[in-house]
DNA sequence: TTGAAAGCGATACCAA
DNA sequence: TTGGTATCGCTTTCAA
């Protein structure tokens, strides 16, 4: 344990003969105080490497900085992972003054718009937004803009220029390792399909093109069909899979690049092709662990839901207390899950007991804190 | 903003009709109060969920929290990114009472027990460590432990049940994935061989099996040979490895599982094999790179150890803040980097009259801020 | 065994 | 335009 050492603003108050609420009110840009004042005060803090201290700020202001957390409610989903990683990263300032305060919605889409008023309504701070349909946001973010609360979009982009920063995956980096592995994997002869979400999402087009670079520099030959949009509909996913399936039976590798993992699985399934695709997919689902135990899906990228959440509360948190800004966007690189380290991500159950169709459920992946998923 | 809810000493003293002071002494252990009145206190503090305003305790108490940070100096290495990441999340807890002393030795191995001794001697509250042998600070252990002093081992593990947490990469992972793909992209007919470097270090021996495990579940019949270890030493891992290489010139594939990736690349091209064999990596160090590009390496597994430092300081702080256990190991997952994603690590020159020779040199590797290096 | 009170550093109000 | 001062929640003497 040591001495606390910091400059403090008596020292610049004393060094400079003003008092101590005047320093303050130089460093804080109040208005009422003389140029030259002001500008020996910032001198004098830049030199002496004035930094204030968090603690009294927060003690004597009384306020504490409220965060607001807008992501779809959708139980045991990948946003449950995304809001214990904000939880957990906020932890240690909860009892420093920062308070966490959830706008749930029911789905993508769905009331996002008014929870994001909900939030600025409430007067938050700072905002953190899982966005799902960016033009009904649009006028929100204006809002927020003009209310200068910060705002930080999560694991999706919102094409808006009124925000702090974007936390989502390397969708580059996604896309080519996919290509990459895909490329080599495959048998001799084989055409690739992608499934995707919706084209017009940055990141989806960025994990397609990716794809289809690694795929012509490996293998120039090699067939690459139009990408399969689902419009992150379940329904759509499966329809639109299984009938390009059918009319594709030499397919050799699938890429699932986005979620509705399980239905373009399903489609594969009832196509009668599963064991007889190269297939990749996206994140940790029910009905794909299985299916890579089994190596009739070759690996998944996991998108690390739950960093997202850390790291888009830290972003945050270190613009509001420091004003630090941070990069417009934060890409966060995928783990790769194969067969042979399955095991360090679905927790695994140790009553002999538990039911066997409770192996490797969703709950035990998302609720179970394997420490793997937990980055 | 929103005011402060929280509860106070204050509450739970005029609701038992006592002082702040003794509910303070009651919550803290402190001697001389009776039992009874200590009860009651606990009993009160939990009924109305009390948590300590630790803005007000670091304030008042006027001391630091001082952590130190005992790692190999060696310029840009990863042991750079091991210290930035250990900076960068104690960020936030520098303004209110947190400082990071560091006692850096010269290299792994030498003088690392004198830092420990010299962290113990400064009377720090905690001490994040990269062990290099072990052996030689087992008396800095046991000193550490009789000070209650808490231990948090970084890279790599050292026995002692005398530390908090280790926090390392997830050695399964990287030795199933390499072995995954290993078989995978190996020709029909080669053999494997893996550099280590000690398979007395719970990592590498973990490595290896992991890889054996998954070689053997996926093609049975290839040749794994024992293990090239290399005990840490650039001459050995040179050595050995071009000694091995050319009593065994069918091989097909090689793993180098921990680091001396250098020296084992230096054997394979002056062995005349580069290009010959597939090989996976470990970690990006500036020899690597081109070979990626070349495609003569087929990928490497980043072992991420920004965020070792990140989560290494983060578990101790909880600890010392919270009292907070973690978890007596924590596995951090690597990332697979390959020729498509390998951009998205090595930061590109923007100035097109840089030396060519600068591009994806350790320096900007390390040094450059690479976002995807940063996680 | 308990209570009263000083004071940590920064803020905000009121007075000058 | 500036200075004085109460205050935040908590720890720690010093008194009782």
């Amino acid at each position: 344990m040591g001495l606390k050492t910091g400059v403090t603003l008596g020292d610049i108050a004393s060094k400079l003969g003003l008092s101590i609420s005047t320093v303050s009110r130089a460093l804080q840009d109040h208005s009422g105080l003389s140029a030259e004042t002001k500008a020996r005060v910032l001198a004098a803090s830049a030199d002496l490497g004035y930094r204030p201290n968090l603690a009294a700020r927060s003690l004597v202001s009384g306020r504490t900085l409220r965060i607001a957390v807008n992501t779809p409610q959708e139980i045991l989903s990948v946003y449950d992972l995304v809001r214990k990683g904000i939880r957990d990263e906020a932890e240690p300032f909860l009892a420093m003054g920062v308070e966490l305060v959830d706008f749930t919605f029911p789905r993508l889409g769905e009331g996002e718009a008014e929870a994001f008023e909900g939030a600025l309504d409430a007067g938050v701070d700072g905002v953190i937004l899982v966005p799902g349909a960016p033009a009904s946001l649009k006028n929100s973010f204006a809002r927020a803009a003009s209310m200068k609360v910060p705002v930080v979009c999560l694991l999706t982009d919102a094409p808006s220029e009124q925000k702090l920063s974007t936390v989502c995956v390397n969708a580059v980096s996604c896309g080519a390792l996919a290509g990459e592995l895909m490329s080599r994997l495959l048998p001799a002869h084989g055409s690739l399909a992608v499934t995707t979400g919706d084209l017009k999402v940055t990141d989806h087009q960025e994990k397609f093109s990716s794809f289809e670079r690694c795929v012509q520099r490996n293998r120039a030959d090699t067939l690459l069909y139009d990408p399969i949009e689902n419009h992150e509909s379940e329904s759509e996913a499966y329809e639109r899979t299984l009938a390009f399936l059918n009319q594709h039976r030499d397919l050799g590798g699938l890429y699932i690049s986005t979620g509705n993992g399980a239905p373009a699985l399903r489609a594969v399934e009832d196509a009668g092709l599963l064991g007889k695709l190269t297939i990749f997919s996206t994140n940790l689902f029910r009905e794909v662990v299985p299916q890579i135990r089994l190596g009739t899906v070759a690996g998944t990228f996991y998108e690390r839901p739950y960093s997202h959440g850390r790291i888009a509360f830290s972003l945050l948190y270190k613009y509001l207390s420091t004003g630090i800004v941070p990069p417009p966007r934060v890409s966060l690189e995928p783990f790769l899950i194969m067969r042979g380290n399955l095991d360090c991500f679905v927790h695994q159950q140790n009553h002999p007991e538990a039911n066997e169709t409770d192996r490797g459920s969703i709950e035990s992946i998302l609720l179970g804190e394997t420490l793997a998923s937990m980055q």
